[in-house]
Parts: structure tokens; sequence; C-alpha cells
DNA sequence: CGATACGTCCTTTTT
DNA sequence: GGACGTATCG
């Protein structure tokens, strides 16, 4: 096969590059992904490199299981045990061998974040510090800058010994290093950190490994922080011959900033691997003239930046929408009309509509317009499901299973269900495991001095064999993974806990997560040859919500624009362009170009149409406050605008004199006698997905509203008088209801 | 010991 | 407007 078929000079460049280092230089759209895997295709055919001996590494782990299916595809090699993975994945890759040369143990556990912040709020108590002054989230996000930054305590210590304050998170952070340790337990950083630190370390484990690689390809280079540019500078050293590091990235879509990603990695380059060779790719293949425009205009208000200059041969496109709401429900109305517009005039699938945000909590307001619809919708983000409290219990036990002296997962199911161990029992337990330096779980065993009551030994004596039981199963592996989790989630009495409350609808989902949970265990079996508890422990902990995305069901995706990066849609909206929400800016000026960069990861997702829009007031904190639109939105040429929707907006009072003074429109009399954004769109619309057809009077039933009367049918919105939650307009192809 | 009621803090963005 | 911690009572 011909690796360079079908690619442009630059593209082919990459793909054929020889030894040593090279930087791409890959604008939004421009086909690096493509890039990457056809080169890693052409070394293994071409050049005859043994699969084993690349490492590739990719931002995401869903992007990591993308790339290899496609390399899979190009070649006839069998890539099954290729390195294709995260920078946190890869080094627990490398723990998981080499681990014991840094004192822990090999089924090390990882802490997420709010086992973290666990940990760091027992830090703050053990201190005797003041709660009030010490905020376990804000800390445990310094001490996280601390480690990316290679910043160990005692030096952050001894650099602040006259900052009282500092100085105490210094010992914070030492304590819950030491804690951490203790549970032969790491935090994400820390993956990263002692990955290093046995390649630096220890000759054996350097000399393993960098003979091993003999490519390394790193994506999305922009977002690397200090310690994984080190693993990629350490890694990629070869006492002899050239680095072959070939990494690809775009200086204006880093984005990472916050989690320590330095974007001088990336602007540096060329000076960290001396005689790099640098490609350019800038024809971008993925949207209109109209929206490449507005990305550029707006990109080159930044300084910090290589400088490129993306260009296309596609035609102008549409030109980009901009709306004004008087406040987020209003503003999440004209993006509801608007999808439904595109899906019912436009026969736009939803699959390719994404609702872009600037945070999380802007969600809610669409979620709920998109609900009362009854348009399918999904909210992708976070670790979401991971962290929720029933999974993370079940976790806590499977932890326990894995390794009984971890203390903190023995404190978070000891007592889930209630066994009648209590705050003075635990404490009682605690003061006497410290005393004897035993675990809980050891202390609880054996309970012996402990002077509390006959029935809260029992309960230890029923929990510890409990637990100790499930360990001899997993250890004998005579039972498969899924099915461990089902009975320990049925026999540690989690299950009737759960099934106490299965009458309302949260403790319904609660069920069925547990339930979608015991099949993403089977999953991950059936996709692993061998698969053991700490495999999969490992693999959730750094599995996210992105990762978990499917393209299931036909339904809008809604996601911060953080989160879509890497990904495209047909149509794109970007809600929230306000002052102080996109660009989010607490003080300094540096964050701006930050800013500006995700606007324009978010501008660069569309391949055809753009809406934009923002409100005059918002609730924030359930408080009401006004807001003022985006000068992102001024940074983007007039002519790119739609002035006609602008206009009509102007005439329905939704624009403010403050915008329209801004020069969004010129004309006075341009659009007269156009009404409405509704009816005139939709008047020709035929409600053909309906399977039913409903008038005035039919009882219906609605999936989560009830029961009610249809009052009114008015093309394909449908009026129903619910009987307990009043009258709801909704839109009959989509609307869950049936008639009863 | 456990259930419930209220007060306080917070939110950028995620591996 | 919600998660989480503390206060209070059964």
């Amino acid at each position: 096969m011909n690796y360079t078929e079908g690619l442009n000079d630059m593209q082919k460049k990459a793909v054929l590059h020889e030894n040593g280092p090279a930087l791409v230089i890959a604008g939004a759209g421009s086909g690096k992904t493509r890039v990457l895997t056809r080169r890693i295709a052409y070394l293994i055919e071409e050049r005859n490199v043994d699969p084993n001996r690349v490492l590739a590494i990719t931002f995401t782990n869903k992007a990591a299981k993308e790339m290899k299916e496609r390399i899979a595809s190009l070649v006839d090699f069998d890539i099954n045990y290729m390195w294709v993975g995260t920078f946190h994945s890869i080094s627990v890759r490398i723990l998981r061998r080499f681990i014991q040369k840094l004192g822990y143990q090999r089924n090390f556990l990882i802490f997420d974040t709010d086992d973290q912040k666990i940990v760091i709020k027992e830090c703050i108590l053990d201190l005797g510090l003041d709660k009030t002054n010490y905020n376990p989230n804000a800390i445990r996000s310094h001490i996280s800058n601390l480690k990316n930054s290679r910043i160990s305590p005692e030096e952050y210590i001894k650099d602040n010994h006259t900052l009282y304050r500092e100085r105490m998170i210094g010992e914070i952070y030492k304590l819950y290093d030491e804690k951490l340790k203790k549970s032969n337990s790491l935090d994400f950083d820390d993956l990263l950190l002692k990955a290093l630190e046995l390649i630096e370390n220890h000759e054996d484990v350097a000399d393993y490994y960098k003979n091993k690689f003999e490519h390394i390809l790193v994506d999305e280079y922009q977002d690397t922080n200090r310690v994984q540019y080190l693993l990629v500078k350490n890694l990629g050293s070869k006492k002899e011959g050239k680095s072959n590091v070939f990494v690809v990235g775009d200086e204006d879509q880093s984005i990472y900033g916050w989690r320590g990603a330095d974007i001088n990695n990336i602007l540096d380059f060329e000076k960290d691997f001396p005689n790099a060779q640098v490609i350019k790719l800038e024809r971008n293949y993925r949207s209109t003239k109209n929206i490449l425009d507005a990305a550029n205009y707006v990109i080159e208000n930044n300084e910090n930046r290589i400088g490129k200059n993306l260009w296309t041969e596609d035609d102008k496109g549409s030109l980009i929408q901009l709306y004004e709401g008087m406040d987020e429900s209003q503003e999440a109305d004209y993006i509801v009309e608007r999808v439904y517009n595109e899906r019912t005039v436009r026969d736009t699938p939803y699959n390719d509509i994404a609702i872009l945000v600037r945070t999380r909590a802007q969600t809610r307001a669409i979620e709920d317009k998109l609900k009362l619809k009854g348009m399918p919708y999904k909210i992708v983000g976070g670790q979401e499901f991971y962290s929720r409290k029933e999974i993370k219990d079940i976790l806590g036990y499977i932890r326990l299973i894995q390794n009984p002296h971890e203390n903190y997962s023995f404190k978070r199911v000891i007592n889930l269900p209630r066994r009648g161990i209590g705050k003075k029992t635990l404490e009682t337990l605690e003061k006497k495991a410290e005393e004897k330096g035993r675990s809980l779980f050891e202390q609880a065993e054996i309970s012996v001095d402990l002077g509390i009551s006959q029935k809260a030994k029992d309960s230890f004596g029923e929990f510890t064999s409990f637990i100790r039981k499930y360990q001899n199963i997993s250890e004998e592996k005579e039972m498969s993974l899924d099915k461990l989790v089902l009975e320990v989630y049925e026999n540690s009495g989690y299950k009737e806990y759960l099934d106490k409350d299965k009458s309302t609808v949260e403790g319904k989902a609660r069920i069925e997560n547990i339930e979608e949970f015991v099949s993403a265990v089977a999953d991950f079996e059936e996709n692993k040859e061998e698969s053991n508890l700490e495999e999969f422990l490992a693999y959730i902990s750094l599995l996210t919500d992105i990762d978990k995305t499917a393209e299931k069901d036909e339904a809008i995706t809604i996601m911060t624009a953080h989160a879509a990066k890497g990904l495209e849609f047909e149509l794109v909206f970007i809600a929230g362009m306000e002052e102080n929400l996109f660009p989010i800016l607490r003080d300094e000026e540096e964050e701006l170009e930050e800013e500006r960069r995700l606007f324009y990861v978010a501008l660069t997702r569309a391949k055809k149409r753009i809406y934009l829009s923002y409100a005059t007031s918002r609730r924030i904190f359930g408080k009401t406050m006004d807001r003022s639109v985006s000068r992102f939105i001024d940074e983007i040429p007039e002519n790119l605008f739609d002035q006609r929707e602008i206009k009509k907006n102007i005439k329905q009072n939704k624009l403010t004199e403050k915008t329209a003074s801004r020069g969004f429109y010129k004309e006075k009399e341009f659009f007269k006698g156009y009404t409405g954004i509704n009816k005139k769109d939709n008047k020709d619309f035929k409600n053909t997905e309906s399977e039913e057809d409903f008038k005035p009077g039919d009882k219906i039933a609605h999936k989560q509203w009830g029961k009610g009367t249809v009052v009114q049918v008015k093309g394909s919105e449908i009026t129903v008088a619910f009987n307990d939650i009043g009258t709801k307009v909704m839109i009959m192809p989509y609307a869950p209801i049936k008639k009863i």
C-alpha cells in the first residue's frame, strides 16, 4: 500500500520523515491524525520497524483506541502489543513493572481527585490547622501544580520558610505524600512523576525503555507539562544516533495551562531537540471559509504563537449567527429552537450537532429545555460516571479486596450499609491501629482490646471475613470480574441498602448505574486477554467520560469546549459568549490568551455552521447577574455575521441598545416583514415520525411528567395539560409521550 | 448510632 | 442551587 496516497505535500513530508526529531505544527482540521497513523503504518511496513518498538502517546484513551484501530487496518502486523496510550496509561505500564524499585508494591491504587480531597482534609485536621483558612480543593490543585513543576514538599517548605501559610501548605503536601505512600497509592500526577523518577534514577529501567522504543510519537504536544516533556526527552535520548521523537501539535490549541501544560514545550521544541525538522500543516479540510476566517481573525490577537494561517479551498459557506437572550433560559430556548429547526427543516442528524459551553454549570439550562421538548441529548464531561457515589462505594469494596490495608476505602465502606460502626467506634479503631502500626483492616480483624461493644466486634468480624473471602476468590482467579463485582454488590448488603429507596427516581438511577457498571466490567474483560483486578482498577481510574462516549443513539452532544478538543461537528453552538464566562478571567492577562485559544478550538470544531449566543443576565450561584457580551465577539469581523438574524432579533427587542450600538447592524429597513422564527421556518413541516396522531382531549402519559390531557395540536407542537405540573408545550416527534 | 434539618462554601476547564 | 458539613433530636 502507498501510505502517502491522497495526502498533500506537507502531509507526505511528515509521513515520510526520516530519522531524527520532527515537529509537525498541525492546524485545526489539517489531517494530523491521518498523518500520525499513516506514519506509524509506514514505519512498520516500509521501514521494517517492529511495532513493539513504537511508542505512540495520545491525549485521551479514546484517541489511543481509535489510533490503534486505524493502524491495525493499515498494516499486516499484529499490533496488539504496541504501546499506544496516554501519558498516564503508559506510566502505569512502566510502574507495574518496576515500581518496587521505589518502595511501592505492584498492586498500587490510583487516587482520583475525590480521593485526594479526602486525604487532604485529613492532613489539615491532623496538622491542627484551621479549616476555614485551608480549602482542600484549592490545596489539592496547589499540590498538583507543584508536582507538575517537580517541586518537592521539602523544597517548597524551604523556599517559603518565611511565609506561614505557604509553609503550612508545604506541610500538608508532605503529609499528604506520606499518607499516599503508606496506602501504597499514587495520584494522577504521581503516575508521571514516579515513572520519570524510575527512568532518571534507575539505569537498568532507562536502558530497557530507551532500547525498546525506537520511535516515539506524541500527539497534542502543545498540552504536555514539564514532567511529560521530561519523559519524552528522556525516553527519546539515545546513547548514539538521533532521537526519533516525532511530535504533533498546535500552539493555538494549547488549552491546559491551568493543569500545568506548558506551551513553551512546543514553542521551544527546536531548541530542545536540535536539528529538528519543522513541518507546518496549514491546509484545513474541515471548515468553510467563513468559519476559518473568523477563527483566524480571533487567534491573530494572540502574541504567544509560532504563527500560521489556516486556509481552505472550501466555499464561503454560511454566515455566523449571533443571538442575545435576556437570560440563560431564553438563550437555551433559542438554541433548542435552532436545533429543532436544523433537525426538521435541514435534516441535520442530531449526531452532527454540538452545543459547547465554557463551564459545566451552563449545561443545566440547556438540558432542561431539551428535556422539555423531548429531544435526545448526551452530556459529555469529566469523570462523572465513575465518580458517582454509588460507583465509588462499590469501587471502595473492590479496592479493599485488592488491597485490604488501604484505609480510605476501608473507612468509606465499613459502615455502608450501616453495620453499627459509628464515629466513636471508628475513632477507637483508628487510635489503636495507629498505636500498633496496623492498618484499620488488620485492627478490625483482630478487634481485641478495643473496648467496644460485642455488636461492633461482630460487625468487624463479619465485614473482614467477607472481604477476605473475596480476596481469596480474586487471587485464585476463580471468578470472572463482573461476577465478582456483582456478588460483592449483592452479598455485602449494599444492594439492600440501595433497594431501600428504589421507589424514587434517584434511587432507581443509582441501581441502574450499578448495573451499567457491572456491564462495563464485563466489557473490559472481554477486550483483554488477561484481566485482573489491579488492571481493571487502573483502567477505570484513568477513564473519563470522554473516553466512554460511543456513537450510539442519535443525540445532540453537549460538552465543554475543553472536551471538544479533537472532535468535529457539522454544526456548533457556542453558548455563554459573555465577559467573564468566555473569556473567564481570574486575574492575569496571560490567561486571556489561553481563553482565546479555547474559543479558537471551539470555533474550529464546526464544519458548516456556527451559532453564537449570550445572555444579558444570568443566574450565577443562584444570584442574577448582569452580563455583557464577550470581547471575542468583537474580534470577529462584522461581515462574517448574519446581519439579517441580528436585525430580526433587534426587532424582537432581544438585542439591547448596547449590543446594537456595537455595530452589528446598519440598514434599518432591511428585513421588513420577517416575523418570528418558529412559524415561518416550520410551517411546511409534517409530523412524520410520530406513530400516533394526537388530538385535543386525548389522555396521554409522559415519561417524566405523568398523565395529562392534550389541549391543542398545532403543526408538530402539542400542548398538554398535565395533572400534576400544569400545561407544557412539546414537540411531538421527540416528546416521550404515549396515549393511554 | 442514625436520621433529618439547616448553614456554608463554592465553579472554570480534566488526566 | 447543590454538595457537604455540623447541629440537633429520636
